[in-house]
DNA sequence: GCCCTTGGTTCGAAGAGCAAACTAACCAGC
DNA sequence: GCTGGTTAGTTTGCTCTTCGAACCAAGGGC
């Protein structure tokens, strides 16, 4: 197994790309000898190869590189629809993905996952004997330790075991998160968060989620119930949420929302098209993206306040990243976090790939296997 | 020095209390062997004492307790008025307090502080040779790790060393610590936070703090920003505060300007007297209150659906806790977090006494030199 | 008084980490 | 092309931590 010391050179060289031993060593802060011994552990077992030769003063150093084949792992999205799958390597490279009918039980969808596995290494057979896990990004509440997804409205679930399930019908290490961490932490090894320890992911799409990156770990909560920002409550007095509260944020800024509102105004639901009519100044189609994304903006500067991360990333499903809602949201964020910070913040507003989710459970399994993350 | 092992023991029993030998190693999972030797080196260096001792089946087991006379620390809050120090032992108990005449300049400010420790220990001399160290509580936005406050709005201070030059004036290793968040992590350590890995200290005063507790340390944010809900916005249209936005939390539910608001009605402006007035019925002392009550409601209840914490703690420096606007505060939260979760937080709204920021300042070097929190 | 149970210590082995000495590989200057 | 300077990385021997297993300690119950 990888100790401690295994996985911070690994984190480290993920993060910055190719280091050579002695940058490692300043780095981490322990001793050549130490250094040079985990390197050649990791470079036998695999994981780790050497790679460019850097010249300069001295003797060059040798850059050691994460090795992509050396493990891949199987990251399952029920975030999804429909639900996908993917293949990917050690550095979060997709192989193959796969899309599953969405069976209506815990027991059919695992069926269904461990059904759809063997076709994800049609024309990559070497991953078939270094796969090191199945990560499943769920939406709901999640107990990680356990692998039990506690409760999910929009599956319908309550207390199922399906990290153990999945488990038993693939033979496979299991590692379950909530959708919106796994693509937190997805991000964090792979995509727009990488290399940053305080950071936050927001995906805006249908709903709205959130997963913190904090001390270079995913924030879970007391009991796994952290980033539930959806249900923040905005605006106390506004429309009903199917929470039972008012006002959340997920009723002003998701994309399902900001459609229900187009369709009241008699406008087309698009985010694009919206945005487009924007554009041409008509005024319902400003006035709904103007309230959306002043809602998103100032639950993030709220965020901002209290967590005071370096870098926040809003992905969005759907809709322009640089249109009037993307705009409105940095504005509000700007004017609402002291005005000191925001200078300092890093916002950045992408588009999120229906992809990243199930890349994003994939990590889990990476992060718990190699990166001790 | 102590290694981490000799930390996670001495952070467990300040946590529950004493503990056999026996149960440490079940806490901890190391193997008895190493406990063994932790506790007779804890016992030589005058840290832990055997206490109690428990029959049972088998041979009884003895109770490991934490010496409180082993290690005294100076705890000094910049963030009361008048300025507070105190001399408290390594259980959290306090010896003696101090005030002093409120300096103007960073160098007037350190010479009162070394100038009045002598004081605190007349009656304790004891304490003289096992001071471990002064923790600063300063209001404004700090760079714990090299003890600097990087800026006060109210010491009216920028890029302060306050750490390096109190250390040179007495001798002594200085930690410097966010006001909010030495109060947080006293409370962790000793007070109401304590044995609660994911808490969170909000402190209702002339302005409004809060610390959060993650992971049992302190989150710190990117910055040393973390923390800072007085400026969140709860109403983009309300009064303009003077950090330049407008209807902060600050300018909402602060005492200053719950007295304000009082004052402006006609009302006296003491948070009892008021209260007292609400409860015969007056209109504008509930108004008032509600108004109050319900913007830090609606921002704790924000906190809670991101970061999810087990315990969250309100300290009110003035006011009854158990009046309008404490209830309206719970009230607020319970209607505003997702309904599965709000019957879980655990929610204390308690007073706060001005030793609590000087505590939580020692509590800071305590944290620091043997708790390493 | 003798077993049984549980608490705690001692001992030898294994392993992780280190400093310091060593080898390796290149450049620059003569 | 030789040599000294410089940086990269390995080897060696030591320390320190941690562990399992065997052992001693100190009760209770019969």
């Amino acid at each position: 197994m990888l100790t401690d010391g295994h996985a911070s050179v690994l984190r480290l060289i993920n993060q910055f790309g190719p280091l050579s031993r002695t940058e490692l060593v300043r780095q981490l802060g322990i001793s050549k000898a130490s250094m040079s011994a985990l390197a050649s552990d990791l470079i036998d077992r695999g994981v780790l190869a050497e790679g460019e030769m850097v010249y300069g003063a001295g003797r060059p150093s040798v850059r050691l590189e994460l090795s992509a084949n050396s493990a891949f792992f199987i990251g399952v999205s029920l975030a999804t629809v429909p639900f996908t799958l993917t293949l990917t390597d050690l550095r979060g490279g997709v192989l193959s993905t796969a899309e599953l009918t969405q069976g209506a039980t815990p027991e059919a969808i695992v069926e269904e996952i461990a059904a759809a596995i063997p076709g994800l290494f049609d024309g990559h057979p070497q991953a078939l004997d270094r796969l090191a896990g199945i990560g499943l990004a769920v939406p709901g509440v999640v107990d990680a330790a356990t692998g039990t997804c506690v409760r999910s409205t929009l599956l319908d679930w309550r207390d199922v075991p399906i990290g153990d399930l999945v488990a038993a019908a693939t033979g496979l290490p299991a590692y379950v998160e909530n959708d919106a961490n796994a693509l937190a932490l997805g991000q964090h090894l792979f995509g727009s968060l990488r290399g940053c320890d305080q950071g936050t992911m927001i995906a805006v799409g249908d709903g709205i989620g959130c997963g913190h990156i904090i001390n270079g770990e995913l924030h879970r909560g007391a009991r796994g119930g952290a980033g539930e920002i959806a249900h923040a409550t905005v605006d106390p007095s506004g429309l009903p949420c199917q929470c039972g509260k008012r006002g959340c944020l997920d009723t002003l800024a998701s994309v399902r929302s900001i459609a229900a509102a187009a369709r009241a105004a008699g406008l087309d639901c698009g985010l694009a098209a919206l945005d487009a009519a924007a554009n041409r100044g008509e005024r319902a189609a400003i006035d709904i993206l103007h309230g959306a994304g002043a809602a998103l903006g100032l639950a993030i500067a709220q965020i901002v306040q209290s967590l005071d991360p370096e870098r926040m990333v809003i992905g969005m499903t759907d809709g322009p990243v640089t249109g009037l809602f993307a705009r409105v949201v940095r504005q509000t964020v700007e004017a609402n976090v002291m005005p000191d910070d925001h200078r300092r913040l890093d916002l950045t507003i992408t588009r999120l790939e229906n992809q990243a989710w199930a890349i994003g459970a994939a990590s889990i399994a990476a992060g718990r296997g190699f990166f001790r993350v």
